[in-house]
DNA sequence: AGTAGTTGAATAGCATGCTATGCAATGATA
DNA sequence: TATCATTGCATAGCATGCTATTCAACTACT
C-alpha cells in the first residue's frame, strides 16, 4: 500500500505551519519580531514577569529551545530579567516598553495572517477546524 | 481585544505540527531517519530519479533547505546524485538500496503516529479534518 | 548540619527552515 | 557568435527546535 502525503495527517500539517510561519514572518518582519518571538510575546503580554520554567509550560517547548529564544529577545531589546526574590536559580522575564508596544500590531498581523488562511472557510468550518487541532493536539500530549 | 493563542489557527498549527514532528522523529530514529529526510523519501518512493528542482516543487520547501536535507541524506547512504544526461547543472537523486528498504517501516511509522494524533476521531472528522488543512494550505499558496 | 535528590537555567551539538548570494551551465537575442 | 538573462545548485548566515549535559541553588532527610 503506497503512503500517500496528500492524505496524511502528518505531512498536511507540517505543510501548513510552515506556511503559517512563512506568512507571519513576512508581515512582522517589519516590526523586527520574529515568530518564536511573537508566540512568547504572546505569553507574556497576557502574563508579564513569568518565568523561563512557565513559558515553558505555556507554549509547550523544549527549556533549551526557549533560553535560546529569550537571549535572543533579550538582544533585541524586548526582554529583561529580573533576579527572582524567592529563588536565586530562576528568573522572572519582564517586557520592555518596546515590546508592550508591538502588542497591536503584531497581533493584528497575526490574525491577518489567519485570516488569509481560512478566507475560505464558513463560521462554522472555523470552530471545527480549530477543535479538531485542538483534540490532535491533546491527543499527542497524552499518547 | 486580547488574542488568544487556543483560538488562533497559526499558533494550533505550530503547535500540532511540532508534536507531529517529535513523534514521528521518535518513531523514525531506530531506522536513522530524520523527519525531513523520511518527507524527502516520500517523493522519492513514489518516483526515483528526481531532480532536486522537481522535489523542491513536490515538497514545497526552498532549494536551499533541500540541498541542506539532500547533503544529511547522501551522507547517510540514502540517496546518489547522477549526472543529469540532458543537462550539466541538474544531477537525478536516486535511492539507495538501503533508503527502499525502509519504505515499509518508515511508512508504518508515520501511519503509527497519525494514528495517535486522530484516535479519538471519527471517520468522517478525518476526512473533514484532512480537507480543511488542504484548502488551508491551499489559501495561503494562493495569497 | 550534612548529604542526597530535585529543579531552573545555560550550553553544546545537530536538524530544518529561511533569505541572500554566488557561480556555472543553458538559453535567448542582438 | 557574442552578450545578456535565466536556471540549477551550493554556500553563508541566522532562527527554531530538539536531545544531552552541566552547574548552581533549593529541598528533604538522616
Amino acid at each position: 500500500m503506497t503512503f500517500q502525503k496528500e492524505r496524511s495527517a502528518g505531512f498536511l500539517a507540517n505543510h501548513m505551519a510552515r506556511l503559517f510561519a512563512n506568512g507571519l514572518q513576512q508581515r512582522i518582519r517589519p516590526l523586527g519580531l520574529a515568530p518564536a518571538q511573537f508566540m512568547t510575546l504572546l505569553a507574556l503580554w497576557d502574563e508579564d514577569g513569568l518565568t523561563q520554567r512557565e513559558l515553558v509550560q505555556r507554549l509547550d517547548v523544549e527549556q533549551a529551545t526557549m533560553a535560546n529564544t529569550l537571549i535572543r529577545m533579550e538582544r533585541d531589546g524586548l526582554i529583561e530579567r529580573r533576579l527572582h526574590p524567592e529563588d536565586g536559580r530562576s528568573q522572572s522575564i519582564h517586557l520592555t516598553a518596546k515590546a508592550v508596544g508591538l502588542r497591536e500590531p503584531a497581533t493584528q498581523a497575526a490574525r491577518s495572517q489567519n485570516e488569509v488562511a481560512l478566507a475560505g472557510f464558513s463560521e462554522d468550518e472555523r470552530l471545527v477546524f480549530l477543535d479538531l487541532m485542538r483534540r490532535a493536539i491533546a491527543s499527542m500530549r497524552a499518547g
